[in-house]
DNA sequence: AGATAATAAATTGTGTACAATTTAATTGTA
DNA sequence: TACAATTAAATTGTACACAATTTATTATCT
């Protein structure tokens, strides 16, 4: 009576760890499909921003994608060398710093559009449970700001 | 018509995303607790595992947590200079190094009790919810073997 | 038994992640 | 208007994560 109950440290009653683990092995997936773009997975989520936004700071960059400046930075740069981006001072307040897709970035698109589907293709998840996990995983998100 | 269609690329309409930042934020909500343990998340899952299975080697480790030699190899010799647990060859096959948990290990999974539940307090998830993700995450991690 | 194949860790190299600090620029305020 | 407070990136330091290779040991095959 007095044996403390340990069962919440089993990993397999972990919540935490199959949300750990799925995640990275997903990622993993996407290796080898976006080495063909020279990308990993965390290049890959930026230039999905860019894609869409064409103009936007660091700060606001790390909101959308979870991530800081420490991670963005050296991120960028790489991105910058490989010819995608352009990082670019905001004139109106230097202290922004402005990041926009070149040309070879935007072709970078066309590449990259049957990506999701190869993929998907590989995980394989009924679309309703898709979608209730979509659903889930945001609203733990929104729920943790 | 000729248009494509990009849709697919949108950051918004990707599973793995919300997937992987998810994940990410949940890892980070355990380092406050963590780190009054000297224990890092990837750490901590080690223990788990150590505190259930007393005596595994480098491989079965790495199965049970989707982790390579290469990963574990740095950490378990962090563990071992905490004194957490001991490496050693096996006799039977030098080949093995197998890893056991110390007296001091074995006294952390005291104080490591009560972290799923603080953890968990940060979450705040309906349990009829937190279920079904983790049937789902186990579902795909299953079918990506 | 000796060569070969297979296996388990360790190592190497690249790329995140993030806390904490620093630097530079801008804003708010006495 | 000086100057403190705030803000945005960059930097520093630590710790994964994993592909590819290497090293050491064991198993297999002739």
């Amino acid at each position: 009576m007095n044996e403390k109950n340990y069962d919440c440290l089993k990993l397999e009653n972990q919540l935490c760890f199959p949300l750990y683990a799925c995640a990275k092995e997903v990622v993993r997936r996407y290796k080898p499909f976006l080495s063909e773009l020279d990308l990993t997975y965390t290049q890959y989520i930026a230039m999905m921003v860019l894609w869409e936004e064409k103009e936007i700071n660091v700060k606001d960059l790390g909101a959308k994608l979870y991530l800081d400046s420490g991670t963005l930075t050296p991120l960028l740069k790489k991105l910058e060398s490989k010819g995608y981006i352009n990082r670019e001072r905001s004139d109106a307040d230097e202290r922004n710093l402005i990041i926009t897709i070149t040309e070879s970035g935007e072709k970078l698109k066309d590449k990259a559009a049957d990506v999701p589907m190869k993929v998907g293709a590989c995980i394989n998840l009924e679309p309703e449970k898709a979608k209730f996990l979509y659903q889930t995983l945001y609203e733990i998100l929104n729920a943790m700001e």
